[in-house]
DNA sequence: ACCTGAACACCGTTCAAGT
DNA sequence: ACCTGAACACCGTTCAAGT
């Protein structure tokens, strides 16, 4: 006879996890181990199954990554609110990058082999940063502008996250004096 | 009794390979695979050995990845000659990254994880930048100016590089863009 | 002294078998 | 239908044994 935890012939088995929790354990640990330690096993163990298990949900440990930067650009989005001056924005950027580092690098500056979120993801990020920069540098160059403050952003960020500013100074002068300058230089 | 190439007690046996086949070796093989492909094993066959004999010239597969990190940026310094204006020291820089994508990445973008250069071979490599930035700006603003100017090319040439330039338009035209307008921007 | 095979503890991934 | 152990082909690294 049957008890609840046995099997009971054809009836499913509830879920153990979810595509949800799989990814958002994939984040937590990207940040906490680096890349090299988000491994199937280490996700499926946060998770509460065995590694073979993630297998049902997502298509290799590549696809995992893919939705670990998708989720990373979504919750940017949500960050960047519109109506925000481009200072506002590279403040708010920053303030992402520097709390999600790992993630941040994964979305900005993936490996060459690396797996990148849908162009949809990124599209949505540089909406409101589109619409500041034309403002400042006219809509016909608001797409070179939102660019070169990007290019700028990302790569401050990048050198500041890697130890990139050894050569001594204050980072945050150097933040706002790049700030001050890129705006002055996209305004027309 | 024993042939030339038979044991003969005492005599050492020749060096299979060098430190610098190896390092070497290991840039090619960054390019064409990846740093995922850039394995042990795939460095001792290329250069004639077993993964275990890489052991005696390096200490691990990260002391590895570090020397061929100082090994590009040391290239890429003899490629920045002093006396250049702003615009060739990032043209030079822009170019040398094209043409070792994987190399500059992990130069100027290492993950959290990853092995750095150590800071003589960085220093090397912004010196002739300093000076040109220095002549713009002015000696007090020479660092803050190298730093935008650095951090916006690594920016750019990291879009570029991993597709982020999906939006449309042209590159090249937004990188002369850009340059025009760091210029400007740092020029007292 | 340098190099190697064998071994160990890990990976990602597949698949038949369990419930 | 979901989950698992076992298996396979890989990793990095160590070490005793070969020359």
């Amino acid at each position: 006879m049957a008890t609840v935890n046995s099997y009971s012939g054809d009836m499913p088995t509830p879920d153990r996890t979810s595509l949800d929790q799989i990814v958002s354990a994939a984040r937590d640990i990207l940040e906490a181990e680096g890349l090299a330690g988000l491994t199937m096993q280490s996700v499926a163990s946060a998770v509460g199954v065995r590694a073979p298990s993630l297998y049902k949900r997502v298509q290799s440990r590549d696809d995992l990554i893919r939705l670990v930067a998708e989720a990373t650009v979504q919750e940017l989005s949500t960050r960047l609110e519109p109506g925000a001056t481009v200072a506002d924005y590279a403040s708010e950027f920053r303030a992402f990058a520097l709390e999600r580092p790992a993630g941040f690098q994964l979305v900005m500056a993936p490996g060459a082999h690396l797996p990148r979120p849908g162009v949809e993801y990124l599209l949505a990020a540089t909406e409101p940063l589109l619409r500041a920069t034309a403002l400042l540098a006219g809509e016909e160059h608001a797409l070179d502008a939102a660019r070169t403050v990007t290019a700028w952003a990302t790569g401050f960020i990048g050198m500041e996250l890697s130890g990139g500013f050894n050569l001594g100074g204050d980072v945050e002068a150097a933040w706002d004096y790049g700030v001050e300058r890129l705006v002055a230089a996209i305004s027309a």
